[in-house]
RNA sequence: GGCUGGGUGGCAGAGUGGUUAUGCAGCGGCCUGCAAAGCCGUGGACACCGGUUCGACUCCGGUCCUAGCCUCCA
């Protein structure tokens, strides 16, 4: 498995640390308020990815942190007037709804900020003593001149970044560059006790100390958007490095491109967000993960009002496949093609992949063999459950969220229809087709029945708010 | 201004120094009582300007556009 590695920029082969168990770290959200569509990039291509180590790999452990402390929801709370668990809590059970609307499986673990307070005091004290860093004025600073390979990540020289610096530096700090790792809180700020007094943890140090706590040292793969490469995956860097005595931190350094809409930026103030739950109104969750995983994970990738429909009717293409062949025998055996698993390997190139499940389906439409049909049904939920795709029932799909008493309703309709047609009394049969497409319901007549389908083809899938 | 990416047909989006990406949409045909689905076929693309090469969408240089970052950000 080659994975393109931000810190080499070159694409590399992939060779865990242990092969007998493979870590992964995932930053994840700050839950201070609904997470946007691009938010969910990271959670599922790497999802994909987890899936596809779990399978190639004895064990894995995928940790997704969730920063429940930060001065964004100490505003949120301050405005509500409730104790920042109140936010936190609220925006961290909406993101785990968004995640299981877009089938992204739990991590291994889920580390929250708030409750690794110990660990986060155990490596700034650790930094300290390596004189890596120094209190000042209650505040802990990295200093980011005690490590050489500082700005090799993202590529930058120290010595430009701090020339064209545009914050007001403060006083307190050595070097314009130094990074907080702890910070003072006011009194009516939450805070916790600590060796340099009451105060809060800075902005990279969690995920430092948080990595460390469930995955060790060194980890193989860290992921995250390329927005964080600088600064928080460089500090993070510095950070765990210096505090491990100079033991490398990361082994891949995978970094997602982003999501722009209608080719501007996705931000509030733009008024051009959009969120899992409103988009699940829409569409069924899988259709948006169709969407993300449609692109390479580093491109950038354009969100308009076509994108939706073009990955439902994708969708419905490979569904129907599926639905060719009504049931599957039992089979333990794997059945995924190699172009498939090639094209996963290759860099995790989803858009290759799902050309693969293509071909698988159009060799499904064509199949005439039972056998050979058992087969392909068999390896196009294989590779689709690796990509996190197909799990439903065919059947279920197109009936979209109807009820089941419609559903009834539609099935006496087709009987009386099939009986109209058996006595080739071709107006009644017409009359029932009308009625039924008044009701959004589209028939497809096959040597085995007649099947339906709810047309969603002008649902109204416009994605602007 | 600096650094790092990206510009491919109507849309989305892979890939490659010479050969069909794939899907959606379109068009023609087959199938069908008629449709739908499916199948077969089909048109249409590599931002621009140079260079290297027998040959460049692909490599090199430059230009333009665009995204991200330059201490909150997926």
């Amino acid at each position: 498995m080659k994975i393109f590695n931000t810190e080499s920029g070159k694409k590399e082969e992939f060779v865990p640390q242990n092969p007998e168990h493979v870590t992964m770290y995932v930053c994840g959200p700050t839950v201070y308020n609904h997470s946007h569509i691009g938010n969910f990039r990271p959670p599922v291509v790497f999802d994909v990815l987890a899936r596809l180590l779990r399978r190639e790999f004895p064990k894995l452990t995928y940790a997704r942190n969730i920063t429940d402390i930060d001065d964004k929801i100490n505003a949120a709370a301050a405005e509500a007037g409730v104790d920042i668990s109140v936010i936190s809590e609220k925006y961290t059970a909406a993101y785990h709804r968004d995640l299981a609307t877009l089938g992204v499986l739990p991590t291994d673990v889920e580390p929250k900020v708030t409750e690794h307070v110990e660990q986060i005091h155990t490596m700034i004290q650790e930094l300290i003593d390596a004189g890596h860093a120094y209190a000042a004025e209650g505040h802990v600073l990295f200093s980011v001149s005690s490590y050489a390979d500082y700005g090799s990540l993202s590529k930058r020289d120290p010595e430009e970044l701090l020339a064209g610096a545009r914050v007001d530096v403060a006083a307190y700090k050595k070097d314009a560059g130094d990074f907080v790792l702890w910070k003072p809180s006011a009194d009516e700020q939450p805070g916790w006790d600590s060796p340099w007094g009451r105060g809060r943890p800075g902005w990279h140090i969690e995920c430092s100390a948080m990595a460390e706590t469930h995955l060790g040292d060194t980890i193989d793969i860290h992921g995250g958007g390329t927005d964080l490469v600088f600064p928080h995956h460089e500090n993070e860097r510095a950070q765990s490095v210096c505090a491990h005595s100079g033991k490398q931190y990361v082994r891949y350094w995978m970094h997602n491109g982003f999501l722009s809409f209608n080719a501007e930026k996705m931000s509030k103030s733009l008024g051009n967000v959009l969120l899992v739950k409103d988009l699940a109104e829409k569409v069924p969750g899988e259709v948006i993960r169709y969407v993300l995983l449609s692109a390479h994970y580093r491109a950038p990738l354009d969100w308009n009002d076509d994108v939706l429909t073009q990955a439902r009717n994708s969708l419905d293409r490979l569904y129907g496949a599926l639905r060719t062949v009504t049931s599957l025998d039992a089979s333990q055996q794997d059945h995924i093609p190699d172009a498939f698993m090639a094209a996963l390997h290759d860099d995790l190139n989803t858009p290759k992949a799902l050309a693969e499940l293509f071909a698988l389906a159009k060799q499904l439409n064509t199949s005439t063999d039972h056998e050979t049909s058992q087969q392909l049904k068999s390896a196009l939920l294989q590779a689709g459950e690796l990509l996190g795709l197909l799990q439903h029932d065919a059947d279920a799909w197109f009936a979209g969220d109807q009820s089941e008493a419609d559903a009834a309703t539609i099935d006496q309709l087709i009987t009386e229809r099939l009986q109209a047609r058996a006595d080739k009394d071709w107006g009644r049969a017409d009359e029932i087709r009308d009625q039924l497409t008044a009701m959004n319901v589209v028939l497809e007549d096959g040597a085995d029945g007649t099947k339906w389908r709810i047309d969603s083809s002008d649902a109204n899938l416009s994605s602007s708010k």
